[in-house]
Parts: structure tokens; C-alpha cells; sequence
DNA sequence: ACCACAATGTGGCATATTGTCGCATCTCCT
DNA sequence: AGGAGATGCGACAATATGCCACATTGTGGT
């Protein structure tokens, strides 16, 4: 049986993660900052790790680093709130085999966990046709609702515009 | 002196990408696409290259794992017009060294090279906080336009709002 | 239970932005 | 010269947004 870490700060968040790992069958471990997730790997050795990239204190990208200098196998999915490109070339580079945007579901993790790569590259190149607009707005405002826990008045402060405007556009693209 | 090899199947830029680095000492060679790419890489085992991920044919991903295989110490930077998480991740996988958004100022394309890591891993997890809704969308009209080679009619098809409006936008964000 | 405080849902209204059409250039190609 | 495609811009209606007020619903602390 694989043993997974799972490193986020937010505690629910972390044990939502931990009981749907925990379902599938796989022996998990919870750390909420660096420090308890040096220990884990220290004491148990995990073969994989699910980590988060913002947290208080030292930083997710760090973990990767170091936790790997302990247990060079460990296969480690970084998760993050906003994607940034800088960090996901850093969190791959450093050893990490994925990078995900949160919200990001547990098969997506599986996922990563299992391919080793998951784009085409023989594609002819189909073409790369840019996202609309709407679709990149959309796409920010979901990220950044997902930091702020649906907090709808946080999250329009940090999108800079009013509140009454982003409850406007998610009750107009929300299917449901 | 560096063998570098820049690969974009525009012309216009890849020549300015090549004026750029003769001016600064470097001995270059271009080309337009993966094969011509590949065949430069066998005769000449330049040591650095600038790899344009899209371009007709095979794309910029296949490249730098092909030409890697031919020259393993090769120094790979891969440029995009949208950067995307899923194709910047596996660039470096792949073994590229960093991953560029267009447009990329020579400066930024040397400092690529020479940094191996432009991140504070160290850092106190300064307060990310995510750029506002307006700043998100301003620099994906950006990218596209640049992708458009400013065309603004084009621009606005992919971006998929109306002429009139980005003529609008670029005119109230322009500081000219 | 009670209170204070924050977040939410809603309506109204002035203002700003956008979509759409038209039209006069302007460039490039044949 | 003629045609295709781009651009800049004016005008107007349709929407979207910012902003205010108010009622309602959590949430946490005492």
C-alpha cells in the first residue's frame, strides 16, 4: 500500500484531501506546514506527496526540494491557488512530477500521479487557439473564489471590482 | 563563444531574435521548424537554443526532447504566446531549463539561461495575492495581440469580443 | 440566548462599457 | 485601377457596472 503525504495549511481542505485518499486506500499522513512535513518524511518515508504551495513559513516549492533530498522516489503533485507559470517551472524543476491549480479533484491528482506526461507531442500542432476573454475572466474568477472559500466580498476586493458586479457574473455564467 | 540555435516559424521575429544575439556575441543559426531544427542540431551541437513551442508541424515540445537526446547538455528555453500551465510543466519536464511567455525581451531570454532559478525558494511565503480581474485580462489581450502580430481585427476574433471594444481598450490602457 | 459583525441577496438608478453599423481612409497584392 | 482586408472613429441602443440602501442569514464570542 502506497503511503501519500498530504502537506496544505487549510485544514479543511487537507482533511477533505485526506479522507478521499483514505477511501481509495492509500495510507496518508497530514502536515499543515514545512516543519511537520520534514518530520513525516523523516519517520515514514512516503512514496508520495500531495503539497501545497502557499503556506505560512517556508514554502511549498522548499518541501519539494528538501523532502526529496531525504526520499529521492517520492513522486510529489504540487498544488497551488493562482497557477503561475514561474512556479510551476520552478515546483517541476525541482523534482515535483505535476502542478495543479486548485480547485483541483482528487482524480485530477490521481491523475497526475499516474502519467507521466500528459500532453501529446506528436500533435500536428493542431491549433493552439487562444482562450476568449470571457473564458480567461472566468477561469481567474473561479481560482481566485477557490482562495478566498467562496467568500464572495473577499474575492471581489481581490479582483478589484464590486461585489455587486461579481455576484452579477457568477449568477449569470452558473449553469445550475 | 555559445553555439545558440533559435528555432520560431516567424520570420520577423526569429530574425530579431537573431540581430539581438549576434550583436551580443553569439554564434547563431535559425530555423523555422522541428525538422530543420533537428538536422542543425546533428551538424553543428549547438550547446544553447530558444525553442518557439508553437509552430507548424511537430511542435516546440517534441523538439526539445529530441534535440536532447542528440545533445544532452543543450540548454533549452522554451518560448509560448500563451503561456499554459500543462505546456510549461512538461517543457521542463522535458528538459528545458525555462519556459517564457512572447513576448520576451532578449534580456529576459539571457537572464532565462543563466539563472538557475529566478525563484525565492527561501522566501518568508511573502502574501500572494492574486492580480486583479483587470490586470488578468489587460495582459491576455497582450499575449493574443502579439500572437495577432497586433493585428487588431484578428485580436479581436480570438479574443472574441468586438473590434470597436479592444480599439477601446487598447486606447484607454495605451499610455503612448 | 443574546449581541455584534460579516456576508449575502436584492432592488433601484446613474454612469460606463460594449455591440453594432456605417463610412472614410490606407496598405498590399494582382 | 480595382479588390480585399485593416484601421480609426462617430453615433446609438443594449448591457454591464459601481454604488447605495435594506432585509436576511450565518458565525463567533460572552
Amino acid at each position: 500500500m502506497e503511503k501519500i503525504l498530504l502537506v496544505d495549511d487549510e485544514d479543511f481542505f487537507r482533511e477533505r484531501l485526506n479522507r478521499a485518499f483514505v477511501r481509495r486506500g492509500f495510507a496518508t499522513s497530514t502536515a499543515s506546514c514545512y516543519d511537520e512535513a520534514m518530520v513525516i518524511t523523516h519517520k515514514e518515508q512516503p512514496t508520495m506527496a500531495v503539497v501545497d504551495l502557499k503556506m505560512p513559513g517556508k514554502s511549498g516549492l522548499l518541501l519539494v526540494k528538501d523532502a526529496l533530498s531525504i526520499v529521492p522516489e517520492m513522486r510529489i503533485v504540487v498544488l497551488t491557488g493562482y497557477g503561475s507559470i514561474a512556479t510551476a517551472t520552478e515546483a517541476i524543476r525541482l523534482g515535483a512530477i505535476s502542478y495543479l491549480a486548485k480547485p483541483a479533484d482528487i482524480d485530477e491528482i490521481l491523475k497526475a500521479f499516474s502519467s507521466d506526461s500528459n500532453l501529446e507531442l506528436e500533435g500536428l500542432s493542431e491549433e493552439i487557439l487562444p482562450p476568449s476573454l470571457a473564458r480567461v475572466e472566468w477561469e481567474h474568477i473561479q481560482r481566485v473564489l477557490a482562495d478566498c472559500d467562496d467568500n464572495i466580498s473577499c474575492a471581489a476586493k481581490k479582483l478589484g471590482i464590486h461585489r455587486r458586479t461579481l455576484q452579477r457574473k457568477l449568477y449569470k455564467y452558473a449553469p445550475k
